[in-house]
RNA sequence: UGCCGGAUAGCUCAAUUGGCAGAGCGCCUGACUCUGGAUCAGGAGGUUCUAGGUUCAAGCCCUAGUCCGGCAGCCA
């Protein structure tokens, strides 16, 4: 139970912002005993990043005050609304791990009780049946700067209200025909309190109430009934509704009902990548994407897909905060975060993408032997493992440069470098095919440094990854980019549209080669590749034919000291 | 020619009642290192949108502007 004071004197952790503060201050003048918040999505579509954020706001409030949290459907309109994206949203906030106990709420559950209400509301004189049609109603509701006029119906007695009203509910009419409208006032400058639809006609099947009802609420009269009937103390949302909380209290106050507070946030944006329903439809259907869980989606299974933790997008959405501006986050925030969370998490493995063969000429033939490596530096918890090593090897072609370039310390001819936990190895001869492209490197190796270090104390200037070509497992590697080229991928031309900055590569398939203790990794694993990123393992992956996606890029300060090493 | 909201470092955000404008990321420099990663240390970076006003004192309060965003579904 939460007691009063337990909840006022609850550390709000951390964070601190204006809700949290005024929260606090409802608390303190009495306005609300405890907190009770909710995350209330409609089952239309698959959550996205920017609702985790919802989530972490109403979720993360309830924790800080020691209140509670509901998970509830908002789904009062059958036409857009499925029972796989019931299940997927769920999946999607448990996993971001967000509690809602045993209040896994629908608004479909409280029809009967906002009918009831709409009646008490007709009683009052305060809603009317409308016969407008939908062009009608838009024509008579004036406009941003104008006052709209009142209804022909406006006047109707609260019998012949009631009896339209019943007669709705009864199915005696066809959809659109009528609408139950509250009663307010045409000429207000709030557009949503010029005589708002509270119910309209809809003769369409529920996917959890059937054939029940053919009337169904709108938001506006829905939303604020839901929150009183549940009660939530405090309704957070995103600021569009801002000019909705009019109509929110008007209808809890002519009701009489317990009263909840919405305080408004705003929504989350990212760079890079759209965020609405309706351009997930397209990006699929558009074959753009393979799908709404393709990684480079912004939807959560797509990000869980990828190789994201929930760990990063919390602390993400943690680091975004909350204050009353707009704004647009750069993409590489939740990069940097998932790569804090897996540079703790990820176990090391050594992949090699793009190959170049590597011959130790000293290296005895037949023999084949395993060299310990650490699993993770960061947890000495997470062990080591075997690594085979033998006469042929692969090393990433970019590790090497027949003419280095200044500052590139890793291998060239003559020079000596440290295989991670093998050896040291010298380049001491290059095999180039007919067009002179290097296809092997001929090396030797030091059998005195076995394990990566060398007896004398001799430094080398660069540590680079491998594999023994006979042991390696080929992999395919998906290298993930952004899926728009453009920060704001509404930024086109005239007459183009955001489909034009579509990114051409966001989507590289490398085929590559991984160290065989990933043999049997299940799909969803993430493991950092030394010295690549971290890498998932995808759902496409079986076990003969692994398939990975890079979940991240590891800060790559090398591309910048290339760059300036680079002339021009 | 409506209503509502916003504007603080490159970005995202802080700044008790009006009381020395700060943090994270990014950037630069250095240290360390068997990932050119990570980590650690240091640094640069501000006319707090503008113009007035109140005050001992203004990012904060007042006035007038400027710019940006949202709103005219029987969507949520």
């Amino acid at each position: 139970m939460i007691s009063e004071n337990s909840a006022v004197e609850t550390d709000a952790g951390s964070a601190n912002d204006y809700i949290r503060e005024a929260i606090r201050k409802d608390l303190r003048d009495g306005h609300y005993r405890n907190v009770h918040t909710r995350f209330p999505p409609e089952p239309n579509a698959y959550l996205h990043i920017g609702h985790s954020k919802a989530i972490w706001i109403n979720y993360g409030i309830a924790q800080d005050f020691g209140g509670l949290f509901n998970l509830r459907f908002d789904d009062t309109n059958p036409e857009r609304e499925e029972q796989e994206f019931v299940d997927g949203i769920i999946e999607d906030v448990r996993w971001l791990g967000a509690d809602w106990g045993d209040r896994l709420c629908f608004a479909s559950d409280y029809f009967d009780q906002m009918y009831d209400w709409a009646k008490d509301l007709i009683r009052k004189g305060k809603a009317f049946v409308c016969d407008l049609s939908v062009e009608e109603l838009s024509r008579t509701r004036g406009t941003l700067t104008s006052p709209g006029e009142n209804s022909p119906f406006r006047n109707r007695s609260v019998e012949e209200n009631l009896d339209l009203f019943e007669r709705m509910r009864a199915g005696e009419f066809p959809d659109g025909a009528r609408t139950l409208r509250a009663k307010i006032d045409m000429a207000s400058p709030n557009l949503y309190l010029r005589d708002p639809v509270m119910y309209r006609i809809r003769h369409a099947e529920h996917h959890r109430q059937g054939n029940k009802w053919c009337i169904y609420p709108s938001y506006d009269w829905a939303h604020g009934l839901e929150d009183s009937i549940e009660g939530v103390t405090h309704s957070l949302c995103s600021l569009e509704y801002e000019i909705h909380r009019p109509l929110y209290n008007w209808f809890l106050e002519e009701l009489g009902i317990y009263h909840p507070r919405q305080i408004e946030f705003p929504r989350l944006k990212l760079t890079h990548t759209v965020m609405s329903k309706r351009r997930f439809i397209e990006l699929v259907k558009g074959g753009y994407v393979t799908g709404f869980d393709d990684p480079r989606m912004p939807t959560l299974v797509a990000m869980r897909r990828r190789g994201y933790r929930p760990e990063a997008i919390i602390e993400f959405v943690r680091r975004v905060g909350v204050t009353k501006a707009d704004s647009v986050i750069e993409f590489h925030v939740l990069e940097d975060c998932v790569r804090e969370d897996l540079n703790r998490a990820a176990p090391r493995v050594m992949a090699v993408l793009d190959a170049l063969k590597v011959v130790i000429e000293n290296y005895p033939e037949n023999r084949d032997e395993t060299v310990q490596a650490v699993n993770n530096p960061e947890d000495p918890l997470a062990g080591s493992r075997d690594v085979p090593f033998s006469r042929e090897l692969y090393i990433e072609r970019e590790d090497f440069q027949e003419n280095p370039q200044p500052k590139f310390f890793r291998l060239a001819p003559g020079r000596e470098v440290r295989l991670r936990y093998g050896y040291f190895i010298t380049c001491v001869g290059v095999v180039k095919d007919d067009d002179g492209n290097v296809t092997e490197l001929r090396c030797t190796y030091d059998p005195a440094t076995r394990g990566g270090d060398s007896p004398d104390g001799r430094k080398v200037k660069a540590t680079i990854h491998w594999l023994s070509a006979a042991h390696a497992l080929p992999i395919e590697a998906r290298i993930l980019d952004h899926l728009f080229k453009a920060s704001n991928p509404d930024d086109v031309a005239e007459g183009e549209s955001y489909l034009s900055n579509l990114n051409p590569d966001s989507l590289r398939v490398v085929r590559g080669f991984v160290e065989p203790s990933v043999a049997n990794a299940q799909p969803g694993s993430v493991y950092q590749f030394e010295r690549l990123g971290y890498f998932c393992v995808d759902k496409d992956s079986a076990p003969n034919a692994l398939v990975f996606n890079r979940t991240a890029t590891l800060r790559d300060t090398w591309a910048k000291i290339a760059a300036k090493a680079t002339p021009g």
